[in-house]
DNA sequence: CAAGCCATTGAACCAAAGTACAGTCTCGCG
DNA sequence: CGCGAGACTGTACTTTGGTTCAATGGCTTG
């Protein structure tokens, strides 16, 4: 099973190569060349903050022995309504940890398809209001709302278990920098450390 | 991994027991009484023709360690709205052969949603996978299996954000003891720090 | 009974996280 | 141009987290 990972530019992050090995970064120019073979394979399409899917994945026609994961900077549930509609086998976190993106590689190779369980719940709540019988409703914590980009690229990657040294090598700062970006954030979202921020963002105890 | 069947009557079908031999089947009324040990598992529930979904399955509230998927005598798009809605990780026809069950249950122990084959490829438009390839039989995070009841109580609570001074007033036990149950708990689950603790047990990565 | 697991704790120690109080630089805006 | 906001960094500090040496007593099991 292959996997080709497409970013904007072909760098990716480093955890892609951590999960498979023998994966391959393209380049967006380069979408059209992948599963020309006929090996089977998994394609991890990133979209970034703020950009549509349908806007930068249009008219590409991929055979269906190659699936089809979008890899999201900013995971929202229009984002992943659109791809499931343009064939996604599943959408996930950019920043997710090489362990979860085997996970999910397991999870599509077999059939099924992955959205997250933290977005699970919005999904649930945007295509049923089942769930809002006692009168709680399903609604969305835009925690980041009033963070800046850099703290939000922080705390993403504090959510997802990284140290702070971990977050500092891979956004090209100094640990102290990291060290601000989340004292702010903390600030900010009135929390005390990085445990609670996990939990707010991932949307266990909203 | 434990597999609860639940049927109107407590026969169910053959191929369920064929799927997984160790599964037990219940009539509704035992619905309740389902996952009230600490071990994960999956509860199928099967929707006879013409019965709606919410209407026999109210009220039930369920353990995170314990998935869901809806048995659909008459799958329909509706209901797999409402069982994604409920809660359920999948749902597939109830008719649907043991090799097909056990491919289901594949992807909802690691965290996929299974919608069944006929939305599937109105959706993605792919074909299903074969099933464990490579003989390796992936299975739900059980973290709490290896742990004594004390560990497994400190890391549930650490899994919700608290400080190991609040653990420690909690269990009326002094902080000192409460890092040696961490550390006994990091070793066992080969894990670094309490972020990833609760990643582990909040299931957000496994 | 001996062996082993478990719960508990102490002292000391190191590392990581987080705070306080700075400062520089860039960029957009009125 | 001045001003504020954001990104970035430094030094120094406190707090928290986690480990490494122990040790004690209860409990079960072969």
């Amino acid at each position: 099973m292959r996997h080709w990972f497409i970013d904007k530019e072909p760098n990716g992050m480093a955890s892609w190569q951590e999960a498979f090995p023998d994966s391959l970064v393209f380049g967006r120019d380069h979408l059209s060349r992948i599963g020309t073979g006929d090996e089977p394979g998994v394609l991890w399409f990133r979209i970034r903050a703020g950009e549509v899917l349908t806007a930068v994945f249009h008219g590409v026609a991929l055979p269906p022995r190659i699936l089809f994961v979008v890899l999201a900077d900013e995971p929202s549930d229009s984002l992943i309504e659109e791809a499931l509609a343009s064939g996604a086998s599943g959408c996930c976190n950019t920043y997710a940890a090489p362990d979860v993106l085997r996970q999910v590689a397991l999870v599509v190779e077999n059939g099924g398809l992955w959205i997250g369980r933290s977005l699970l719940s919005s999904l649930v709540g945007s295509t049923s209001r089942l769930l809002a019988k006692n009168g709680e409703k399903a609604r969305v914590d835009n925690w980041c709302e009033r963070l800046s980009e850099r703290e939000t690229q922080v705390a993403r990657l504090v959510a997802n278990g990284a140290s702070n040294r971990e977050i500092a090598e891979q956004l090209f700062i100094t640990e102290r920098t990291v060290k601000a970006h989340l004292s702010a954030v903390f600030e900010k979202l009135a929390i005390r450390d990085r445990l609670q921020l996990s939990l707010r963002i991932n949307g266990v105890s909203i």
